[in-house]
DNA sequence: TTTTAATATGACAATTATATCATACTCATA
DNA sequence: TATGAGTATGATATAATTGTCATATTAAAA
């Protein structure tokens, strides 16, 4: 598997230094940010790269709070927030605002380490769980990418693919054009909205009389029924 | 989505009332265990429904640390310990031997249960519970973006859906045609008042006799009677 | 009851959303 | 470099939705 990298946030340096050095002895690839505003222009050009972010709370331009919210609104990046203040509220709030874990500092790196390897551990195990869907005669089986509709194999692009596995994860609730452009071609994808509407055809053409099972809902998206 | 189920151990029958009492407020099912010896027992013998373990250190009958590795011989299931020591090593070793997360007694529960969640948010593909609206024969949900009478599906184009959401969302009490203009199409809209009115009579018909629901109340409005 | 104003209704045209098609572009591979 | 699968985009066709108006109906007031 290869490195991970982790992004930590912090005003002051003395902190970012002692992360920055334990994570790399840990076999992480690190990049740091000093205040809100560049954590988020840092993640805005180049989230795609990053698997973790370390954030601390109290910071100039832009508390750890709100850009624990920017972020959210464009990306599932784990967070780990880091704050000095105990108040059992504050810890309720960022697990509320999308945080995966609340730090209290001091921050010891050993456990903080511990706690971030745990939490890899977990989810590279869920993503590695081979999924199989299946129900009503489709059968989805991410592991080996294929999908079946009766038992006969289909092939289908990667975009469709991933457009029918967001539908179908989501089955029975409508997903609009820009939540699908988000999740299938990513937030940082600004072409037409009609794009989804073309791959959509090609999928329900693919889909055969399963194709009927994306059912659009004029005005606000495609719900796959189920 | 269905209940998840959490087996809580631990030996004090105050921490596992309190605990059950939160987790099923939260809308989690609830198994107990009083020591470890029959909390793996309990997981051996019904481990496939448990969804999460919420497991005390300090147990008679073999202690946390060895229930969490036996666990962890046979299954992946997510473990959270909860543990009156507060030594760095101890957190650090219960990461080691496979915990997904080290919480420090005295447990409160609104942080355990933002934590729960959090996980859960986490590791779940599907989230968020969907928002019906339900009474009277009416059923709305937003989600899936289906208008049910008495069960049976009607259609409604966009402005008809959103017109009746808001007239439902405020029941009972009388909405000016400006504000159904402004809330419905947008306060940037200036078309006439009696846009709405149509609207109003297209929304009745397919509403089928649930339309008599919605009541004109001459010179001020409509309102939706529930 | 008559009058008046407000609302309901139906028809139509205008607008908008979506489906579909044709085409051009991109990128990996032979 | 040529090929082909995959993709993005714009043009056009099709279909649904919407706004407006004329007219009918209704409710309140005189």
């Amino acid at each position: 598997m290869e490195k991970k990298t982790i992004l930590v946030v912090d005003d002051e340096l003395k902190i970012r230094i002692l992360l920055k050095d334990f994570l790399e002895r840990e076999g992480f690839s690190v990049i740091e940010s000093q205040d809100g505003k560049h954590a988020l222009e840092t993640f805005r050009c180049r989230g795609k790269s990053i698997d973790l972010i370390l954030l601390d709370v109290m910071l100039p331009e832009y508390d750890g709070w709100t850009v624990c919210r920017e972020i959210r609104k464009i990306s599932e990046v784990p967070i780990i927030m880091l704050s000095a203040r105990s108040e059992d509220f504050d810890e309720v709030h960022g697990f509320e605002i999308g945080a995966d874990d609340y730090v209290k500092k001091p921050v010891k790196p050993t456990v903080l380490i511990a706690r971030i390897n745990a939490f890899f551990r977990r989810i590279d195990k869920v993503k590695a769980e081979s999924r199989v869907i299946a129900f009503d005669g489709l059968e989805i089986d991410d592991s080996s990418h294929t999908v079946k509709v009766d038992n006969e194999e289909i092939v289908l692009s990667p975009k469709e693919y991933t457009l029918l596995l967001i539908l179908v994860e989501n089955k029975g609730k409508v997903i609009s054009r820009e939540q699908l452009l988000n999740l299938v071609w990513g937030y940082d994808y600004y072409g037409g909205l009609r794009t989804v509407d073309t791959h959509i055809n090609r999928l329900r053409i693919k889909l055969g009389k399963k194709g009927d099972s994306i059912t659009t809902i004029r005005g606000f998206g495609y719900r796959f029924e189920g």
